[in-house]
DNA sequence: CTACCGTTGTACAACGTTGCAAACATCGTT
DNA sequence: AACGATGTTTGCAACGTTGTACAACGGTAG
């Protein structure tokens, strides 16, 4: 069925290992040779085989990027951008779907999927440092979002803290006093608790007071857990005058929310959000938000990813912040 | 490093066949042995290498995804769909994305990505029938969206001329005389031609006159696209009461149009858009749209090109038109 | 003319797995 | 005691590729 490196070498006449050497530019083929092969193969239409390259190699050139769900925005944007970033390095990225659950992101991260990848970019929810940890060890690992405490695997994530500081202080800074915050919950990841360590930082810089009647509890990060979380805060806190979102999702959950509350954004209530999702240039109002340099994010990942696979050796675990910049839109006044 | 069945069998004490029979779950295998192997088997962590389980049978357990971008919502929600479909039949997809670029397409439909893949779902945008029919004779591989005209491969496609011959009925059932439709263009896809057939048809139905002047063009169906053809639209026919938009990012986009133009939605202008995204619910005001049923489009992509792959055998191509249905929301007056 | 060298091509083994067919063990039957 | 019948285990070969080692070749220097 499939032409084998065995076929073109019958029909180039040469041995099967000749042809080898010429589809990996083995230095030293003949002209003469190395052109009548190419053009066998090429009439041929010969492919090498993956599985058996890497089975001799032990390589397959394949890389696993593990995320939640694809459907995020956020999530979509960003494998965009991994896929992208993998292809200049002629990498290929089998893209898994965790659903968030524990189980199977130890099975996507052991990268394992039956050693069929090199290894593995993952955004891991539910995976404790102990499964990290572990999976890391023997296989290469790259995480994406905040460190997790005393985790020797390499990270790529921005600045929450920092970034969420800056947020808050944007709404503070145009006037605003009775900041909510939604994002929240008994569940929070560690994404949620720095991104409130950030807000808490911003309010107290200026002075304003602690209060967890301003806190939006969502389980999920989606627009439904967005939408959810505004109600109750205005039915509590009808006097709010600015919220921050720990995604975009909230957010325009939110915004809608605002809405149907016959608030008006961003004169009754500014918001922001937080990932930059192409959507926020087209809510209404358009949605401030921070945005992380994804395409940064993307190439850090891949990087460390790589180095990784080449050097099996022992290795510093390393953190890479790429930048990010708080995009000023209509929902905080533009 | 990877334990492989040579050393499970050492550590179990029987031969590497029998560790192979375990794990297959080959019948006849004493109860004794075969609690024995699974022991060392889970105690060892051993994992079968897929690359040569693969070689050895001509099967990867891999599918491939083709999609011009993964970032757009529709692509990303039915990846998601995809994604668990296959995974109940226990395959894994390898998501690619294309660009939309005919180069790209052709590498990924012949699912070569080097023999990798056993089958793979396309969602072309360049290809034309020649490149699909050339390489669906050669590997297992299912359409997604029209079918090209005369060619024999599967194909999973809602009817494009009939939901959009629904959704401009409904803008004419609610009163509007004036409607305009949004993604044609000269380099308009097979997608887009039914689309527009389906609108025609709608106008013609109910006497109203075709209008050349009505027409938006876009050459991507993306928000910026959508937002350009409609200002475009406002300024030379501002009697539009009425927008039919070949898909939700594009509607998004002239939503956003209209809003800055100064139009009530839906009072001044109705808006329908095609896709049915989560986003639609979220937007200001709700977006009306054709909602195919996603989860019915993966299910028989995945369950045609299983068939494929198991019967390799001549098959006649067939047509599955998973069913959609119009979702009514504020924005034609929900 | 021989010895040596560098260049080019080849043979063989191995990666980890499974299909096939044969070997082995156990048991009941003749 | 020999013989199938039945159930269980095993050895061998092969999938397509590449690394290693070596053979064949032509040319050059002694």
């Amino acid at each position: 069925m499939a032409v084998s490196l065995k076929d073109v070498a019958q029909a180039a006449g040469v041995s099967i290992k000749t042809v080898s050497n010429v589809v990996n530019d083995y230095p030293f083929v003949s002209d003469e040779t190395r052109s009548r092969v190419q053009s066998v193969i090429s009439q041929m239409g010969y492919r090498p085989n993956l599985s058996a390259r890497r089975l001799r190699k032990g390589r397959s050139g394949l890389i696993a990027l593990s995320l939640p769900e694809i459907a995020a925005p956020y999530f979509a944007e960003l494998a965009d951008q991994v896929v992208a970033a993998a292809e200049k390095r002629g990498l290929t990225v089998l893209i898994d779907k965790t659903g968030g659950q524990r189980g199977h992101e130890q099975i996507a991260a052991s990268g394992i999927r039956d050693n069929l990848v090199d290894g593995t970019i993952a955004s891991p929810l539910a995976m404790t440092a102990r499964d990290v940890e572990t999976l890391g060890r023997t296989h290469p690992l790259v995480l994406l979002g905040e460190r997790l405490a005393h985790v020797a695997v390499d990270h790529v994530a921005i600045d929450s803290v920092g970034a969420a500081r800056a947020a808050t202080k944007h709404l503070i800074d145009i006037g605003r006093r009775v900041i909510a915050v939604i994002g929240t919950g008994d569940q929070i990841s560690k994404t949620g608790r720095l991104r409130l360590h950030g807000y808490e930082e911003a309010l107290a810089d200026a002075g304003l007071p602690q209060d967890p009647s301003l806190h939006g509890d969502a389980v999920w990060f989606h627009r439904p857990d967005g939408y959810a979380a505004m109600r109750r805060l205005l039915i509590h806190r009808p006097d709010i005058d600015g919220v921050f979102c720990f995604n975009d999702l909230l957010a325009i959950g939110a915004l809608r929310a605002l809405r149907e509350g016959g608030r008006r954004v961003p004169e009754d209530v500014a918001i922001v959000g937080f990932d930059d999702v192409e959507e926020c240039l087209y809510t209404s109002p358009p949605l401030t938000s921070v945005s992380p340099d994804k395409r940064a994010v993307a190439e850090s990942a891949v990087e460390l990813l790589v180095q990784r696979m080449e050097d099996t050796g022992p290795m510093q675990p390393r953190e890479v912040f790429p930048p990010y910049r708080l995009v000023i839109r209509e929902s905080t006044g533009g």
